[in-house]
Parts: structure tokens; sequence; C-alpha cells
DNA sequence: CTTTTGCTACGAAAATATTCGTACATCATG
DNA sequence: CATGATGTACGAATATTTTCGTAGCAAAAG
């Protein structure tokens, strides 16, 4: 088990940069982050501070420029998020989830090949 | 297409009632609530008229207890959310989301038969 | 050394979401 | 009709999240 894993939606927009490019600075991190919608310097600056106090993220403080690490991993977080959801809009059901997400058309041949090979898997592992 | 989709969290708990018990009014779905956790009357109420003006229900006021149904419909804004978990936290990727939702081992074997048929249907249709 | 640039700290405004108290209307009952 | 139970309307207190301005310090440039 590990920390309360329930980023807000910005929190979880700078996680994904700090997971795509690795522990970064607030300034590279800002910068990714205006590549989708401006975003003021200082208001990274203090979401990520916060994120240090929540302990979702490690402030490395040895250079002038502070250096953030994620303390969330990636699938850990996404597992928590789709088990949120799971209970939050669908019952618990993973069937219909799945079911949705597919549904959209936006998992490519051989991605579906994929999750045929884990379905597999898990039949052959519960049996 | 439809309506602005996205209900907060409060908002999808009324609405999950609704959908498996039906129109309701404010005292039926407030009990229901009051199973998992004790919120109060007129909080629920209030989350409905703010539902109301968003047009997330809509109120039936022939009576003096109101009756209130759902507008957003239980699929449709399932699929919206997951489309956004999709994209605020799995870049995307559906494969990499139900390989998560399907990883923690709560879909049983017929379920995961139905999901290895959606996707037979699926590979067939993109052929 | 002094000016400009870049950085953190932090209070606080703004935006959103949640909760509830109070006022007042209506209905059922003694 | 008086009274208690049940309803809605709605302002407003809380809580939470997001945004940013300002202050002050340190480093780099002139």
């Amino acid at each position: 088990m590990q920390i309360a894993i329930k980023p807000t939606d910005a929190e979880l927009e700078i996680l994904r940069v700090i997971w795509l490019h690795g522990p970064s600075t607030v300034r590279q991190i800002n910068e990714v982050l205006n590549e989708k919608k401006e975003v003021g310097y200082t208001t990274t600056l203090k979401l990520l501070q916060i994120m240090a106090q929540k302990g979702i993220v490690r402030a490395d403080k040895s250079d002038r420029s502070h250096v953030y690490t994620a303390l969330l991993k990636e699938e850990e977080t996404q597992i928590h998020l789709v088990d949120q959801l799971l209970n939050a809009a669908f019952g618990g059901s993973a069937k219909k989830l799945v079911m949705q997400a597919l549904g959209n058309g936006k998992a490519s041949k051989a991605e579906l090949e994929e999750i045929k090979k884990l379905i597999q898997q898990l039949e052959r592992g519960e049996g």
C-alpha cells in the first residue's frame, strides 16, 4: 500500500509531464504545460509546492532551480483512477467500463490483440 | 451530440440513484444516499436544483414532491467519463486503460468472454 | 558593484463544489 | 383552525482547487 492517491486534475497534468520527461524543474514543467494552454509560472510552482507537501512529488533543493520527482508511480496511479471510476460510474463492473473504452474505436488492431492475450492469460490463471 | 457532460462527484452519485431506480423524489434519493453516508435532506435538494439548472436532470413539479428525471443517459455519461480519464491519465491509450481495468481481477470469466466477443467484432469491423 | 534576470516563498483572490440553516408554503390531523 | 410533518426556495458558510501578485534573495551580466 502507499500514500493517499488522489491527484486533482491540475496535479495529474503535472504528474503526466514528470512521468513523460522524468524529474524536471518548474520551468520545464511549465513550458510543457503551456504548449496546451497558458499557465502562469507561479501557478505551476505553487501547485508543485502543494504536491510536495502532500507527498505526491519530492523536491530536490540542492540546486537553485528545484528539481521535482514524482513519488506516485504512473501505473499505480492509473490503477487507482480506473478503480475510482469503476466504483463511481460503473457500479464496479469492469466489463462495462472496458466495453465503453473499446467501443470508441480508438484501439488499434494490434492493441486489441494484446488485450485478447491478456484475457486469455487471465482465463488460464483463474481456470 | 448533447449538453455538456461533466457531472461532479456528488452529482454523479445522485445520477446513479436515478439511473438505478428511475425518476425519484428528493426524499427517495436522499434515503438511498444515506445508506452509504449521512447527507442532509436540503443538501440533496440543493444539488438536484443545481443539476436541474445545469440541465442534468429535469424536475417534474406537478406534484408537491417534485420528481426528478435524469437527462443524461447512463451509457453516454459513462462513455464521456471513460474518454476523459483516457485523456487525463492514459494519454489516450485505450489499451492501457483496459489492461488496468482488467488487471485487478474483478472481471468474471463470463465477462471476459463477452469482452473477447466484442474484440472479435471490432476486428472484423475494421479488418 | 549595480542592474537585470530568474527563482522560491507565500498570502490571498477567484473559481468551484458541497453542505446546511432558515423562511415560508402546503398538507394531514386532532 | 391550530399544530406538526413534509416540501421547496435560497442565501450563505465551508471546503477545495486553481490562479496569480508581490516580496525578497541569489546569480549572471554589464
